[in-house]
DNA sequence: CGATTTCCTGAACACTGTACAGGCTTTTTC
DNA sequence: GAAAAAGCCTGTACAGTGTTCAGGAAATCG
């Protein structure tokens, strides 16, 4: 009869889900808990940390990456598996935004993607830059397509022709250029240094 | 006596640089200029379409890049300039964010990145796709240093220890890397058929 | 002069997140 | 099996939010 943690967040994806986060109010989500709004307290001090942890749940949909993959290729399944989950949830792209913001959810799939680039002999620096590129780049993009689709359902505005998935292949694949390019930097400049060069390009 | 849209909008941005945009309620902003709250909605049909005029003022004080400079140095100062002025208003990046998403605002610093792209020899496609992994980052990247900022400013949390400004510098260099090797890329596929390759990288 | 534009008021509506004190069940412990 | 502790919720209330509507004063213009 009484809720638990992940009732509140399961409500609160469902919010998401068939309304928009306008309607995700502390009110609403605890009259479909058919509950009273201050019994949401009990599970969350705020409603900010709430979403982190409503942020926490949708990114970690996100598949790991085939192990068999090369490095580059690691690092385009994660990040098309970012996007993927971020567009499973309406607006939940600026959940996440938010909450990475706050400081209050994981970020782990900085890490994964981060990961995956020093596999390819980035330093720890590039490597993380590179992660960063990549999620600022799904995070922002899907925050204006999911902002749009709310827009179109409330028919405040036509259809924006824009290509979103496009637009996030061509900016993916503008960054893993980069990326592989200072791959090959370092390949080259630690030639001498390291034996364990695991770089299999050109 | 009487304000005009310029007032209304110098004193929005007086709020954020002196307070927050959680402070930039409708009520404040009136308050501050001598008026009541719905003397606003003369102005401004709604709050969204006022922080979208407020974010294309603030996107204006980006300068123009140098024509002398090479295109990928245009790309770059441009890019600076972008973060520069977004770190000059306090919480200005979210205000960006927003009215990006809403499409409320204009967006001409993505069309001048992407003529500095294409300059380089890039395709429409790939030019696009630079610009907007570049503004992306800008601005996803200041939305978590700015919100950083006004939560130590509020004393919830110490200080962070992170360098944003390393963290931006690092990912401009993976993309521009990215775009230079399109550039090289094109110039070489290019070169039978164009005869007025300005590229002159190497 | 009258008409029009520009800017504002007063009052109200339907919301929002959150705080405090207290109460009922269910589970754990001695 | 009684006592204690957890877990979860209620009632009431506060101080704020964006926005709407009808109306009004003052300046500008023909």
């Amino acid at each position: 009869m009484s809720n638990s943690r992940v009732d509140v967040l399961r409500a609160a994806r469902d919010i998401l889900a068939e309304h928009s986060l306008a309607d995700l109010s502390m009110r609403r989500l605890a009259a479909d808990l058919g509950v009273r709004p201050n019994a949401l307290y009990w599970h969350f001090p705020n409603k900010q940390t709430l979403l982190a942890a409503l942020s926490d749940d949708i990114l970690e949909q996100i598949p790991d990456a085939p192990t068999h993959l090369r490095w580059d290729d690691r690092l385009a399944h994660l990040a098309r598996g970012l996007r993927a989950a971020l567009l499973e949830v309406p607006d939940s792209a600026e959940v996440v935004s938010s909450s990475w913001a706050s400081g209050l959810s994981a970020k782990t799939i900085v890490t994964q993607l981060a990961a995956a680039a020093r596999d390819g002999g980035l330093s720890d620096r590039d490597a993380h830059a590179v992660a960063t590129a990549v999620c600022q780049l799904a995070i922002g993009l899907t925050i204006e397509e999911q902002t749009r689709a709310q827009m179109e359902r409330l028919q405040v505005t036509g259809p924006s022709g824009r290509d979103f998935g496009g637009e996030f292949g061509d900016g993916l694949g503008v960054i893993l250029d980069g990326a592989r390019l200072r791959a090959d930097r370092s390949a080259v400049t630690s030639a001498d240094v390291e034996s364990s060069a695991e770089v299999k390009r050109t």
